[in-house]
RNA sequence: GCGACUAUAGUUUAGUGGUAAAACUCGGGUUUGUGGAACCCGUAUCGAGAGUUCGAUUCUCUCUAGUCGCCCCA
């Protein structure tokens, strides 16, 4: 039990944010480029429950991720419940349901908070909110191509200018291919050449090239030329020709040959590009910071065709990415693209002279209100200085104070405080008057939380 | 799960083996129908517990929290 003498921490429960009204506003921002871009490719919205039940991540995730990186409790009915550590598994789960009564190919989105029990470090949190894009029932480049040029566009959204990223690609179907047939691997050998290419950028070259040797013998000098080919066609030309490679071939040709006709040319084919090893099964890509102080992968996603065979359900090909709130809100504060113009918390600042006008204030105000201005009521009787100080305090635009005089004049005075100037008006003329400047002002960004 | 570093007012930081200083912020005032300034006042059991000591915010230990790495990365 709690020490009742002991007084609450006011800190936020480990590895998780609050989000003051100044930080929502920009956590608003990065939702509406991401939800108006999707929008924009006619993505649908959709949501779910946190909650999902354990078994959900136990086939596809491996059981260290369940059993360590999750949270995950037994509810009063003894069911084994877990916080979502990623929305593939939902969104799979959703469609598998619905298979039979939706029209294919299906484009969806959504901005879940995911969750993962980690010791939260620089850029991983053990609460971050994602956008998932996924599209699904479309076999063909197409599909990758859509997906890209979606992960592009946010990119653009963003005002982040195409010099300071690239778009890496690459197929795990060739990669699978060379770990699996050229390489003789399989299982957990496989899966361990896997991760050591993924991190070879982070490693020395000769740590990485003795790791290889240990991993592979004698068959490492076939994978380091194939690492180190200079660029697609050079890779290529060590391959043998296979009618199963050369048809992915054929497909990142496709699809680079599909980005450069959108005007997508900070896109380059990279061998050592895997994405984990999971469900991937064919195109994968991945966002690359080239900022020369931090280059990083920001996000990245593939295709992934197996995604329903959990529910025992026919495949539907699926194409989609996933992008977290908290790397990109880094991104944007280092290229210094965060919106300077946070949104005022309302229109106007109204208050009465003193108690005896306090009705007529509140009847004022949700006339206003119905007009469609955003109105805040001052209930104090203190002065007026007080008034238009803390009405500017609160950054409102606007202040009007009711009192003697408007109430026997009919004119109300409607006092803008970045100019410094009154405006006397009639009780029906003021919802026109601050729509008006409402309007003028659109470019602060309408996003409040 | 492992390791390193850090913890002083709301925030950012100074400082000392004899219970603390500044800036900004916030609240109040100087000003009873018009703000942004200036000035004044207020706000800290120095993260928690124990030990050493005449005396600990300062030294030691434990815990907790934070930051950064490793592992892992959906």
């Amino acid at each position: 039990m709690t020490d009742p003498k002991k007084k609450l921490s006011t800190e936020a429960y480990k590895g998780v944010r609050d989000f003051y009204p100044a930080d929502c506003a920009i956590e608003q921002y990065i939702f509406g480029v991401w939800k108006e871009t999707c929008k924009k490719f006619g993505y649908e919205e959709y949501m779910a429950s946190i909650l999902e039940p354990a078994d959900l991540y136990r086939g596809k995730t491996s059981e260290e991720i369940v059993n360590e990186q999750t949270y995950t409790f037994t509810d009063r009915g003894d069911r084994e419940v877990t916080l979502r550590p990623e929305m593939t598994p939902t969104v799979a789960r959703l469609i598998a349901g619905k298979r039979k009564t939706l029209f294919f190919p299906v484009r969806w989105f959504s901005t879940p908070n995911l969750f993962r029990y980690e010791r939260p470090q620089r850029g991983r949190l053990r609460e971050h909110y994602q956008l998932n894009a996924d599209i699904f029932g479309l076999p063909g480049i197409e599909a990758e191509t859509e997906i890209i040029s979606l992960a592009y566009e946010i990119m653009r959204g963003f005002g982040i200018k195409d010099s300071n990223f690239e778009i890496r690609i690459n197929s795990r179907k060739v990669m699978n291919y060379i770990i699996g047939t050229l390489l003789g691997q399989s299982g957990e050998q496989a899966r361990k050449t896997a991760q050591l290419i993924d991190r070879r950028s982070k490693m020395e070259k000769e740590v990485f090239e003795k790791a290889l040797s240990e991993l592979l013998g004698e068959k490492d000098a076939l994978l380091l030329t194939l690492l180190n080919s200079k660029n697609f066609e050079e890779f290529v030309s060590h391959l043998p020709e296979e009618k199963e490679l050369s048809e992915s071939f054929a497909e990142i040709k496709a699809l680079l040959g599909a980005l450069n006709a959108l005007g997508i040319t900070n896109i380059v084919f990279d061998q050592t590009l895997m994405r984990g090893f999971d469900y991937y099964t064919g195109i994968v890509f991945e966002v690359f910071d080239k900022n020369p102080a931090n280059p990083r992968s920001l996000f990245g996603g593939g295709r992934y065709d197996d995604l329903l065979d959990m529910f025992a359900v026919e495949k539907v090909p699926t194409v989609g990415f996933g992008m977290g709130d908290v790397t990109i809100r880094d991104v944007l504060e280092t290229y210094d693209l965060l919106p300077k113009n946070l949104p005022t918390a309302a229109d106007l600042y109204l208050s009465a002279m003193d108690k005896e006008w306090t009705g007529y204030v509140n009847d004022l105000a949700q006339s206003l209100r119905r007009a469609g201005v955003r109105v805040v009521v001052d209930y104090s009787e203190g002065k007026v200085g007080t008034k238009v100080k803390n009405a500017d305090r609160a950054k409102i635009p606007f202040v009007a104070i009711i009192g003697e005089q408007e109430k026997t004049s009919g004119q109300i005075k409607v006092k803008n405080l970045s100019l410094g100037k009154e405006t006397a008006l009639a009780e029906d003329k003021i919802a026109e008057f601050l729509i008006k400047y409402q309007s003028a002002n659109e470019d602060q960004s309408t996003n409040t939380c």
